[in-house]
DNA sequence: TGTACATCAGTGAACGCGCGTTCACTGATGTAC
DNA sequence: TGTACATCAGTGAACGCGCGTTCACTGATGTAC
């Protein structure tokens, strides 16, 4: 099974790969997009790679490491999508804020594969500590950001920003885990995700005294 | 393998079972509450209930199916406690509105292996019809509660109800996911989930100019 | 430029395992008479 | 009350399967000289 080296749809393959770690981690997302968290397994991702069953191991310890690595990536993609789109608060705060709630729901629905990975699979942030890590440079970017937002109120009706971050982050998160999946197509929708999410952020920016004005027409 | 029939810890067990199907369906929660849904086998639920490998498919057309049942009743179970948490929205239909939302966490924080069942696994509603109309069900509650809190407010200020349920649906489910689960204990929280949902769906309803006053106090 | 050699990424066969599911069977239950 | 029998819930052995992982090996790469 050696393959041209530099003609045809199938550019690799001598006897080494060359770039067998990436071509694992490329394989375990399409597997994931594919058919599910659940149905990763080594195996398949080396089949996938063109790679006899064991030549995994000469890159990750076994199994979890694998799916580690991946759900690792993906906190590293998300952070750098909702970094760009909150723009260090520019132009403004809370219009800022809207793109960065946007990002996240664009990140969920562009890389379903990515977003499984770290959030629907069995591996255990706290057994994986670079993991953690990035998870929580991740939610640092939306807490920094509600940071400067609550800066805007009154001292005395300042809630906290732990709190404003968390709050943003659990609707981001179950707008993105109910409707953005593709492969199990859930509750339809009158409005998109994005939109849903937009409207409930700006409710609660209202709620909390900021983004004042009448409340947003309808949408659907 | 005959036990007594009614001595010692073991109640059960001739031939025959008596209960399989229960027993099959509590064992798999145990299964699920203990080891995560990934860890669910047949073979395993069968050991549990103490009865050969075979002894399912007496009951269950196959895994899925047993799985299914089990998210069957969890949906079941959630939407007979979101009613007794909503009362027909009584004392009134806001303060109903929180407790309809804190029961939902409830079902999420003290059946963790139903709200996995339910949302963390293989099956897709689409294919269990069953499983699909008891989810709309306890969604419709929901909506429901939202009809009646819109109807509060004047017409040209009032947002679909289905927008509202949705955007309280999701924020349950997202605090629900991040933060209530037992075995791979998420982020610490400085409050409880259940005030963090409190607060946020204040928060949200003031920003629908719903149960108005100043900010509520900061809670941590 | 050429050669020897260390390195190490992949091979492929093998292992033990547990799974889902089937099937001919057995024995408990309950109904008809 | 007793007996024959249909029903059907469980048995347990068996199947084929794919998995995770190991291991002695092979062959490509690149470095030292």
């Amino acid at each position: 099974m050696t393959w041209s080296r530099h003609g045809g749809a199938f550019e690799r393959r001598g006897y080494h790969h060359g770039n067998l770690r990436e071509a694992l981690v490329e394989a375990t997302l399409a597997l994931i997009a594919e058919k599910g968290p659940s149905a990763f397994t080594v195996a398949e991702a080396a089949r996938r790679a063109g790679v006899s069953p064991g030549a995994p191991y000469r890159h990750f310890r076994d199994a979890d490491a694998l799916l580690a690595e991946v759900a690792l990536r993906g906190f590293e993609r998300l952070e750098a999508a909702l970094a760009s789109a909150w723009r260090d608060g520019r132009p403004d705060p809370v219009s800022a804020f809207e793109t960065l709630g946007r990002a996240y729901l664009a990140f969920a629905r562009s890389e379903p594969a990515y977003y499984a990975a770290m959030f629907e699979t069995r591996i255990a942030a706290e057994d994986h500590p670079p993991l953690a890590t990035a998870s929580d440079r991740a939610f640092g970017l939306l807490r920094q950001a509600a940071e400067r937002i609550t800066a805007f109120l009154p001292p005395e009706n300042r809630p906290p920003s732990l709190m404003m971050a968390l709050h943003v982050w659990a609707l981001s998160h179950g707008i993105a885990s109910l409707f953005c999946r593709p492969d199990r197509a859930r509750r339809s929708l009158p409005m998109a995700p994005e939109d849903l999410l937009e409207a409930g952020v700006l409710l609660y920016l209202r709620g909390l005294g900021l983004a004042g004005g009448p409340p947003p027409a309808k949408e659907s």
